[in-house]
DNA sequence: CGCGGCCTGGGGTGAATCACCCATGCCAGG
DNA sequence: CCTGGCATGGGTGATTCACCCCAGGCCGCG
């Protein structure tokens, strides 16, 4: 089975070094050529590629929106970036809007066949310092604080604002910490202030946001 | 720089095909193997190596907390998972426990020597069904619901919750959306029903886990 | 045309919460 | 030794919550 390639970069040297480049494969073709957002969104539709060779910086469009235009349109469509930049911001973006690889022109050109194979195939391919920086969102992601401070938060208080965070009320985690409810209020009151928040809601959003439960 | 390998199995022909495989590459070093958890993590003090492929199945201890073990007294060092289990499960954990690398037994050998000068590098070497997974838990813990039915929530009622989950009180829900106090409860007595809640701090939860409200 | 669902309101009750006040021990550090 | 932080309690009053009751108006559907 061949792949079926459609080429997106606003310079037209760049796009026929890569014509070279990709050419040489056997089992790939490259069925079209877009320097635009508009012309690509275009061709896509025209020629049904398997995959887009996307670049992030067009002059019409960004590169990011015009993969979630062709994600949303015809998600069988792998898209694989191929961009200069090598940031978070982008990267991460790129994924939202579906993007089947993410590949820096300053990778080695068997990368960037690699990565149109995986994603033709399907799968996913990510340039290794960039997967660094996604695995690193993941692991920091699921379970983010834990070891940190609390702000300035006794253990007791700690203690209490693990059971405030699930919901129990002052008499529940009284019982379970067999003190008095109203020692549970005091270290409520105490744990409001020093979190500036003004509501138990807050806490339980705060507690989501620093790993002490799940929600 | 030669990488200076650990090679982590609990099956003497398995180490012994990957060290044939493994020392015909220059600039890589096998500097000891292990057949158990316990032996790992004494080798690994010993011989202070750079990187340690570790199988998930070994016979004292599993894979995934050996690694843990190694990442918390040895950082530096990297640990590449080879295992012959592809689940989401055991690539999620490993990742957790510090991996900077994930190939399953049946990838080509060209990806597992990948995958080490990778990991040896500092970055992180995916293979790309499982970046794929971690894709698709990326893009979809950001924001997963949204569109969802919100289990027959009438549109009103869903407008109620948004502000209920943002912490506000039924009087300022009600100025909100300028209609009674009274009428807030209502909707959200029968958005507590309907959805088996029992408190406004279960409401935030549901939000939070809805992707209705950011935590 | 009636039936049911939705949105809108009102009343009531008991419990819980909130936001203040107060005090007593205990223990560490200046 | 004594000041301050921490944990432990009590009290009070206003407010809110959670859960019941009720009903009218509107709209679509059979």
């Amino acid at each position: 089975m061949t792949i079926r390639l459609l080429l997106v970069d606003d310079h037209a040297v760049v796009r026929s070094g890569l014509r070279m480049l990709l050419e040489s494969e056997p089992n790939l073709e490259i069925v079209g050529e877009a320097g635009a957002a508009q012309d690509a969104l275009r061709l896509v539709e025209l020629l049904q590629p398997d995959l887009v060779l996307m670049d992030i910086g067009l002059p019409d469009a960004s590169g990011i929106d015009t993969t979630l235009a062709i994600k949303q349109r015809w998600p069988a469509v792998a898209v694989v970036a191929l961009t200069i930049h090598e940031d978070e911001e982008y990267f991460f973006r790129m994924l939202h809007a579906g993007a089947s690889g993410y590949v820096p022109k300053r990778a080695a050109p068997e990368e960037l066949l690699t990565a149109v194979r995986t994603a033709a195939a399907g799968e996913v391919y990510l340039y290794p310092s960039l997967a660094k920086l996604l695995v690193q969102d993941f692991v920091a992601g699921a379970r983010p604080a834990q070891a940190e401070a609390l702000s300035g938060l006794t253990e007791r208080e700690q203690e209490v604002l693990a059971y405030l965070a699930e919901g129990s009320s002052n008499l529940e985690i009284a019982e379970a910490l067999t003190i008095s409810p109203k020692t549970v209020a005091r270290h409520r009151e105490n744990i409001m202030a020093k979190l500036n928040l003004h509501s138990r809601t807050d806490l339980v959003k705060y507690a989501i946001r620093k790993g002490i439960i799940q929600p």
